[in-house]
DNA sequence: TATTGTTATACTCTATAACTATA
DNA sequence: TATAGTTATAGAGTATAACAATA
């Protein structure tokens, strides 16, 4: 059930990004600049648990589609101080709009204090797990 | 959270499997041929929800482990039908032993009426997900 | 010496299409 | 014509290692 429940609620997510042209990968880092502000590459990663060199791909795509541009940290300049382009700060927008309509249709029939236990629910099964062995990245 | 406890769910269980030399994918068709006996790899794939060029690949790992046998059916000689062997039955219950253990640690500090709820909470989502396109395979 | 990011590479998983042998 | 299974192949996604630039 909890496989089946993801496989359902990812795959409506990215029904709902598709007419932005993104995906869930990008919805995911394009919310993390949009809070964050100014972030390196390696911190995008540490955020969002991925790969550095999947961070490069996705940020490859991102600068095409020009939703944000890769400029030099002033304080280091081995790293990046990405940034959101006025489109990509739209596209951020308009994903967390999405989203949230996802969020809507999934969980929304629940009462509030379902959708709490919900989380807890969840939450406790994952602290329940061995710690150590997560899927490594 | 649905994806952070279906990756902790998910690699709790292939650590308990580890010991017995199988994975997830096996378990699942083990699982399926213990309930089910003789079966063909469409019906495996259908039950499973798996491509059949998946099928073939774990066919070939469990024929390979020998906990399971191709035998032609009767009936359709295009057909097998795949039973498991006596390790295989053997490797069946232990993999089952393996998932109650797994879902003990995850689930069982539930109370039993929680535990009933969070199946049909994560029911539910499913059912208000977008029908017509979950990932097709 | 260590770290940021890039590239090349490899490995897994999944999906598709072409094929065979049967039906 | 259609179906069960095989094979080859291609495409994602992810991980690793070697590298250049900088710290």
């Amino acid at each position: 059930m909890l496989a089946t429940a993801h496989d359902a609620a990812r795959t409506a997510l990215n029904l709902e990004l598709r007419p932005l042209g993104i995906e869930t990968r990008h919805f995911g880092v394009l919310a993390t600049l949009a809070r964050n502000g100014p972030t390196s590459q390696r911190r995008l990663g540490a955020l969002l648990d991925l790969d550095k060199s999947a961070v490069v791909r996705i940020m490859d795509e991102l600068e095409r589609l020009g939703l944000a541009v890769r400029n030099r940290a002033a304080h280091d300049r081995r790293a990046y101080a990405i940034e959101l382009t006025d489109e990509g700060r739209r596209h951020a927008h308009a994903s967390q709009r999405a989203a949230g309509a996802v969020g809507a249709r999934l969980f929304g029939w629940l009462a509030p204090d379902e959708r709490t236990r919900l989380v807890t629910l969840l939450t406790g099964i994952v602290d329940h797990a061995p710690g150590d062995d997560r899927a490594p990245r």
